[in-house]
RNA sequence: GGCCCGGUAGUUCAGUUGGUUAGAACGCUAGCCUGUCACGCUAGAGGUCGACGGUUCGAGUCCGUUCCGGGUCGCCA
């Protein structure tokens, strides 16, 4: 132990300490050596100060990374020697006095700020990872957020409530993380997908609107924007809202955190209202339920039109367009790629109209077209000269999709995307059911706990797979950040959708059954969502991968290479939770 | 679990049709250098080419198996 470690830290010296006495301490980052004169630059969470030395002995043992503590006297640069990449680069410490507090070897894992260093390594030095100017930047971003949608919630009234980790194991949704229990042989807790029931209790517990930045575990497998195990949300749920109520908070929030974090204030963000878009419309125009507005391309459904075309490839299944302005001053090689793309998700082929400077179409299909379809063609969607259309044409299960895709790759290669903006919309009515294809029957589509549009009157009617819910994403720049829907509080409403999807009232008592209790006792109509932490900051990053907004993320086969999770554990703890490895 | 891509120096990568001693950049080591800030210059060290098996006179290169990593689909109420 020393007396001082510091008098200022590494991001904090300025004209003014000139002549003072200072003691700094950090990671030595780099040196230059000049024979007479040295330079190192000293780097700690709060920047970086250049150190000055002219005596190398002063230097013995220290290499890049090990940590040191330097005293001096702060000098002011020449002119010519300001460096204005550095916040202290008007000064710099003359060194008379180096202590090595620990050392670090020099041959280092990797680079520390390497942007090509294979994640792998990343993880499992993540303390030298974070180290770099973007981690500490991206830690701190994350911070921010936590800081700023609670300052949010708060003043929109919202109380933040805990819930269990440990909690029971649900029957619906991903596969759970199971903890066995000492106490109990043969049982298990289980960790909370997401805490969707106990805040709905509290709703009944007459908490009027609860928050939290909930963590959620779900044991599927990861994605680039999709951790394995463990991620946050932030979860809320208000009482006596409808669907407009919830929408007007999230719109709120995301405008103040998005107003207040965005790193380039040039970049734009959607105010309130933000766009609505129905499920139905959005896998029609946009060809998924994620839609990218910014890409300002859409897709036209044109199966109706070809149904009376001579045209053997359309016949009998759907068929979309999609109008590309500017898009015939392409090359052939552009042309030549996109049928590559098209080839290479699945399309047989990628046909396509183009229309020449004198107004003229070309392309394949221009034959097979009377002049009287030509000209409904052209009024439907008033072609102009270097405009092109894409035709994509496939199985009503796929058509959709494809379209998207090729929607999505018109847009990045025509450069058409606006990257300036973070474009936020709805997507609203998702289908109460869906058929199972494997268990060749009805079930819920997404949340058993949703309010069914029309109530029991749909219920007892409509076919099931027209039944919409109150149910919604709210979708930023293509990516889903959030879903949320208006919930089913009547008891008597949520026997008849279970039945609806084949499951009894016994079913619905052991499945759900506190809920389903609590609901006879006074249970206000209320509606909430849960807005993905992560992916807000994948985007207001400009992070590729959700593990780079993560202090100590798991790798892609769900292990945490640091620590070593997860790990086989003694004989001893597996007996007193009573479980054998076979 | 299916499919696709990858594994060569500490790191990131190149390596042609199978052919002499497997290369580059950065990093590291040593030397020179008093104003650099991605300092510069010179020299040097550093490799079980993921592992195992096969084909061949000869394998980093071809074949098979396997391990590891990344992506994607399934999955993610």
């Amino acid at each position: 132990m020393q007396e001082q470690y510091r008098s200022h830290t590494c991001g904090e010296l300025r004209e003014n300490d000139i002549g003072k006495r200072a003691v700094l301490s950090g990671w030595a980052e780099t040196f230059r050596n000049h024979g007479g004169v040295i330079f190192v630059d000293l780097r700690d969470a709060f920047g970086v100060t250049q150190l000055v030395l002219h005596n190398d002995a002063l230097l013995d043992g220290i290499t890049r990374e090990t940590v040191v503590c330097a005293q001096g006297v702060v000098v002011a640069r020449d002119a010519e020697t300001v460096n204005p990449k550095l916040a202290t680069g008007n000064v710099e410490l003359h060194v008379d006095r180096v202590q090595r507090l620990s050392g670090a070897p020099a041959r280092l894992p990797f680079e520390i700020g390497s942007d090509d260093v294979r994640e792998e390594l990343r993880l499992k030095y993540r303390y030298l990872d974070l180290r770099s100017p973007r981690m500490q930047s991206n830690l701190q971003l994350r911070a921010a957020l936590l800081r700023q949608l609670r300052v949010s919630m708060e003043q929109l009234g919202f109380l933040e409530v805990q819930t269990p980790i440990l909690t029971a194991s649900s029957p619906e949704g991903a596969r759970d993380y199971l903890v066995p229990s000492r106490k109990w042989k043969g049982k298990f807790y289980a960790l909370p997908q997401a805490p969707q029931q106990f805040k709905q209790l509290l709703m009944v517990s007459g908490i009027d609107k609860y928050y939290q930045i909930a963590p959620c575990f779900r044991d599927e497998d990861a994605r680039n924007d999709r951790c394995p195990g463990e991620f946050y949300q932030l979860d809320f749920e208000m009482s006596f809202a409808a669907q407009e109520d919830v929408w007007a908070v999230a719109e709120q929030v995301l405008c103040e955190t998005f107003a207040a974090l965005r790193s380039d204030k040039s970049v734009s963000f959607t105010p309130a209202p933000f766009p609505r878009i129905t499920l139905r419309e959005s896998l029609l125009r946009y060809g998924n339920d994620k839609p990218d507005l910014r890409n300002p391309l859409l897709i036209e459904d044109l199966t109706d039109f070809f149904a009376d075309v001579a045209f053997k490839p359309f016949q009998g299944k759907p068929v979309r367009a999609i109008k590309a302005p500017n898009c015939a001053v392409q090359s052939k090689s552009f042309f030549e790629r996109m049928l590559e793309f098209a080839t290479s998700i699945g399309m047989k082929g990628l046909g396509y109209i183009s229309v020449a400077d004198d107004g003229a179409w070309k392309g394949p299909i221009v034959k097979f077209l009377s002049d009287e379809k030509k000209a409904d063609l052209d009024a439907a969607l008033r072609l102009q000269p270097a405009d092109t259309l894409f035709f994509i044409c496939d199985r009503p299960a796929v058509v959709n999709s494809l379209a998207g895709q090729i929607r999505a790759e018109l847009g990045e290669r025509l450069g058409l995307i606006d990257k300036s903006r973070f474009a936020f919309c709805f997507v609203t009515d998702f289908p109460m059911y869906e058929y199972n294809d494997q268990t060749k029957r009805i079930d819920f589509s997404h949340n058993p706990f949703s309010m069914p549009q029309g109530g029991l009157e749909a219920l007892e009617s409509d076919p099931p797979l027209d039944i919409r819910a109150y149910q919604f994403d709210i979708v930023c720049n293509g990516v889903e950040l959030s879903s949320g829907a208006v919930r089913n509080h009547l008891p008597e409403l949520m026997v008849k959708a279970f039945e609806v999807a084949g499951y009894s009232e016994s079913d619905l008592e052991a499945r759900f059954g506190a809920m389903y209790t609590a609901f006879r006792y006074g249970a206000p109509p209320h509606a909430g969502m849960g807005i993905g932490v992560d992916r807000i900051l994948m985007l207001l990053s400009g992070e590729e991968s959700i593990r780079d907004v993560v202090a100590f993320p798991m790798n892609g086969n769900a292990q945490d290479v640091l620590l070593g999770a997860p790990s086989e554990v003694t004989e001893e703890q597996l007996r007193e939770v009573h479980i054998r490895i076979r």
